[in-house]
DNA sequence: CGACAAAGTGTTATAGAATAACATAACTTC
DNA sequence: GAAGTTATGTTATTCTATAACACTTTGTCG
């Protein structure tokens, strides 16, 4: 009923990702009283496509791909602003790309392993790696509304595959 | 000779930051034998107007300004590209905004706090951070290439302002 | 049920950020 | 000074995101 993080790169039965994916979202909106639209569920299916952040602009292609009416890019942001909201996806900024949450329920922070060569995103979290970022904000007397922690690079099924 | 960083939303002589880092500056492209053309040095020197990042946009119309000459994007652009190859300037990502380095000479990991209120980026380095980001990494089979750790919030100056 | 308000979607236009492609200028190096 | 390299100018275009307004659907309440 949770999606494993660390095997987002790897061969897995990602159908199995999509379908939890939705059981929770359906689960997360009927908490917040927030509304799946038809629309916002084709939205964030398309965006759990894949292990693989996706634009804006590429979900408006596999949107209007599916239905026969053209979509424009306002239809496309309202849906991605709602799911960021319920916290159903994450932004990932140096992309601007958008992925799906594997863990919506609890509380997260935002922070992603990013494979350069797969496009694979890696959603972490880490107790020791929140804690020195806590101290260090406290440090400096700062208080952290948002935090976005992104780390580019090579993923282990990638540089396997490369030998 | 070093920029303190945890000053750049309290009052302070600016215009010490500003000849320190360019100081820095020069001293870096020596040493990599980089020519820091007067172009590129009026960029870095409006980049570093303030502890604000600043976007491409606004930076040309500053460009525009300073000059008669009508400024277009890959003139700024080209410009922040070669401060960025020479770690003299950071984007932040969630803004699309650029900001000057504070200790450009040593190796640095591209980490900020970023002041809601102010709009001031803090450049910030922290050994057991770094020591749990290169952990997490290494726990995932990941290598890392490039990082980028933005904590928006309101800074201690903010903060005891509002009271 | 029928008005009404609120939320969601469609549509057009525009703003904002970044790059491609090619021409010209300046600076090196021989 | 000629040739090659680096930097800048110029025009056009792509990609990302939002504003503004019209229309439709959904939920509420008398
Ligand atoms: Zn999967
Ligand atoms: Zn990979
Ligand atoms: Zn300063
Ligand atoms: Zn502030």
């Amino acid at each position: 009923m949770t999606i494993p993080t660390s095997i987002a790169s790897q061969q897995h039965d990602h159908s199995h990702c999509i379908s939890t994916a939705m059981e929770q979202a359906k689960a997360v909106c009927a908490q917040n009283g927030a509304r799946l639209t038809p629309l916002r569920e084709q939205v964030f299916r398309l965006v759990w496509n894949s292990h693989q952040p996706l634009g804006a602009y590429a979900l408006m292609d596999m949107l209007a791909a599916e239905s026969t009416r053209r979509v424009a890019p306002p239809t496309v942001y309202r849906a991605l602003e709602f799911l960021l909201e319920q916290g159903l996806i994450h932004r990932i900024n140096m992309l601007n790309a958008f992925v799906g949450c594997t863990h919506p329920s609890s509380e997260h922070a935002n922070n992603f392993l990013i494979c350069e060569h797969c496009g694979v995103a890696i959603e972490f979290s880490a107790d020791p790696l929140q804690t020195s970022i806590n101290d260090t904000a406290a440090e400096f007397g700062f208080s952290i509304n948002a935090q976005s922690i992104e780390l580019m690079g090579c993923c282990q099924h990638c540089r396997e595959a490369e030998l």
